[in-house]
RNA sequence: UGGCCUAUGGUGUAAUUGGUAACACACCGGUUUUUGGUACCGACAUUCAAGGUUCGAGUCCUUGUAGGCCAACCA
């Protein structure tokens, strides 16, 4: 047992204090609840962390809870992509659940709140209603059907329901005090008629609750105890409590517990946006090619670039929990998932941007096969056979006519080591009409060969070079990836539109040159380019195909003159 | 001309509830290294401002300042 002392944030803080004044421990439970008109991302990652972290700290159950009350835009693809994607987390949640399984009690609720003058039916035009409504720094005034009677709302709001009644025409309304400061208590709609057919429900219902009626119930019902979700919310808690604490009267004897909603800040990631709907736009208009697309910071996009599940959870986990506004540096993101890979990926070769070198005192036709260490960080990921013969490839930035002590890599008249090979000198090199290095003449010292323990291989070289052969080289597909955006928050401009901010490079396609072993390399399957980066293989990878995601760059900290 | 919320280093989160600012990332410097990777070491804030209470304030009080949210038959 380790002796840290972990310390809480403010939500585990609020549960102890609730926990200290009485409440049976057995009694806590969590929701997370998505509405299923779109894919999760990475900011949803936070609120599934928080409450199935909760959950298990907790030992508590958590509820997978569809909030679908909206069936304009809600569809079953939605709800089976947010399932796998919270699944993929490693998450498993208690119940399985949808806001439209409680259609009918909350019917009965309303009916209820009607009888007690609680609600009404108003029968205005949403315009109507919204200039009544006033705004922030003015009062709202009553619809003239507010003090229908009880009779007439009733007669009503079953006409809504039975069909009787066009879009538009009537909505039930929760009588509250349209002089409320809390523009949301100003007399909210909680009913409306919508002619559309449910994921679910199909065409059993034409009138649909609203989000501020139907999400407390939900916890109610559910008897979730506390009710964790963003900042935006806040302002919506005294509505919640408000229809809680008129429906507690109603249920509490098969419902005896009241939950609690408590919010805390989402979370923002830098040189990115987070909002379903522009997510949705660059979608759209085509600046990526899907919601998986390794760039977005959708779930799934993190999924096919090569994130691991658990990279994710420990973000979420350092990122933390409070109530202030917080953009995170997406350098935390990308350290999470080196940390990750670092112990888990194996080291290959590849040569992205490649010039040939040929070892002009290596044997011509002769080849032989040396034995790399897979992972130094994974004593148990064992050694495999790498080829090498007379050329190889490295990479250009790799060499130099001449540069300066800083440059530990190839120049003329100087040694470098081949990784898992031999020390090499270069000798010449030839150029193009242009001056470009097209070929480089080096020698190789035959007593040098790594592992051989050799006095000449335990040689001091500054530079290490990884290396391809040229006649076993696989080729490959490599998709390199930059920031989606150029700006750090791209969302938080008033005077400019995010999509002015789109990178136009953020995709950089490659042709490279693999080892040999990686031409058995499956979809989804992680490796360390060494020198360069991780990488894992593209759901657009085919038997003939290989296609590769760079997942995240090395660190370099090479803070030399690289000109 | 309203209501609610939030202010701790470049970023994010802590601080046993008044006891002398911690952790992570980033950045900078160094050691080790057959990855300029990893690992390791070091540097980097007196807590939005100004007053006040106190032996002692990031924690309490007062007054400001800055930022965020609120006017969808969306969630």
């Amino acid at each position: 047992m380790s002796e840290e002392k972990k310390t809480l944030n403010f939500l585990e803080h609020i549960i102890e204090e609730d926990l200290t004044n009485g409440m049976p421990k057995e009694s806590l439970r969590f929701r997370f609840p998505p509405e299923p008109n779109g894919y999760l991302h990475i900011g949803h990652t936070k609120a599934i962390g928080i409450s199935f972290g909760l959950g298990e700290t907790y030992n508590a159950p958590v509820n997978l809870r569809f909030d679908d009350t909206n069936p304009a835009k809600e569809e079953q693809e939605y709800v089976d992509a947010i399932k796998k994607d919270i699944s993929w987390l490693g998450y498993s949640w208690a119940n399985e659940c949808y806001s439209s399984d409680y259609f009918q009690q909350l019917f009965d609720w309303a009916v209820l709140l009607i009888k007690n003058g609680k609600a009404y039916v108003d029968s205005q035009s949403s315009e109507e209603m919204r200039t009544q409504k006033g705004t922030p720094t003015s009062l709202g005034t009553n619809s003239p059907f507010r003090n229908r009677s009880v009779e007439e709302n009733l007669e009503l709001f079953q006409g809504m329901k039975d069909g009787n009644f066009k879009e538009g025409s009537h909505t039930l309304r929760a009588k509250i005090d349209m002089e409320n400061p809390n523009m949301l208590l100003r007399d909210p709609l909680m009913y409306r008629i919508l002619f559309k057919s449910h994921h679910r429900t199909g065409n059993d219902w034409c009138i649909y609750p609203m989000y501020d009626w139907t999400h407390g119930e939900s916890d109610y019902i559910e008897q979730v105890s506390h009710s964790l979700c963003s900042l935006e919310f806040k302002p919506h808690r005294e509505l919640y409590d408000w229809f809680r604490d008129h429906v507690f009267e109603y249920g509490k004897s098969e419902y005896p517990n009241p939950p609690k909603q408590r919010e805390f800040s989402r979370l923002n990631l830098s040189y990115t946006i987070m909002s379903k709907r522009k997510l949705l736009t660059l979608v759209e208009n085509g600046v990526v090619s899907g919601w998986d697309d390794p760039r977005m910071p959708t779930i799934s996009g993190l999924r096919r670039r090569g994130y691991t599940p658990n990279s994710i959870k420990s973000f979420v986990e350092t990122v933390g929990v409070s109530r202030r506004e917080n953009v995170i540096d997406v350098a935390l993101l990308e350290f999470k998932i080196r940390e990750d890979l670092n112990k888990t990926a194996n080291r290959v070769m590849a040569v992205l941007d490649p010039v040939k070198v040929v070892i002009t005192n290596y044997p011509e036709g002769k080849e032989e096969f040396l034995t790399a260490e897979n992972n130094q960080e994974d004593a148990a990921a064992g050694f495999r056979e790498v080829p090498f013969s007379r050329e190889i490839y490295i990479e250009k930035e790799d060499f130099r006519e001449e540069a300066n002590k800083k440059f530990f890599r190839l120049k003329i008249g100087k040694e470098v080591r081949l990784k898992s090979a031999y020390i090499i000198k270069a000798e010449s090199c030839t150029k193009d009409e242009n001056g470009n290095v097209i070929e480089i003449q080096c020698t190789y010292d035959a007593l040098s060969k790594s592992g051989s323990g050799s006095e000449e291989s335990l040689r001091k070289v500054k530079g290490t070079l990884h290396w391809v052969s040229v006649k076993h080289a696989v080729k490959a597909e490599i998709r390199a990836y930059d920031r989606l955006f150029l700006e750090e928050a791209p969302d938080s401009h008033k005077d400019k539109d995010y999509m002015d901010f789109v990178n136009p490079n953020s995709l950089e396609v490659i042709h490279a040159f693999l080892e040999p072993s990686l031409q058995l390399a499956e979809i989804g399957e992680r490796f360390q380019f060494q020198r360069l980066g991780y990488f894992n293989v593209d759901d657009d990878a085919t038997a003939d195909k290989l296609v590769f995601n760079k997942i995240v760059g090395l660190r370099d900290s090479w803070g030399g003159d690289k000109s």
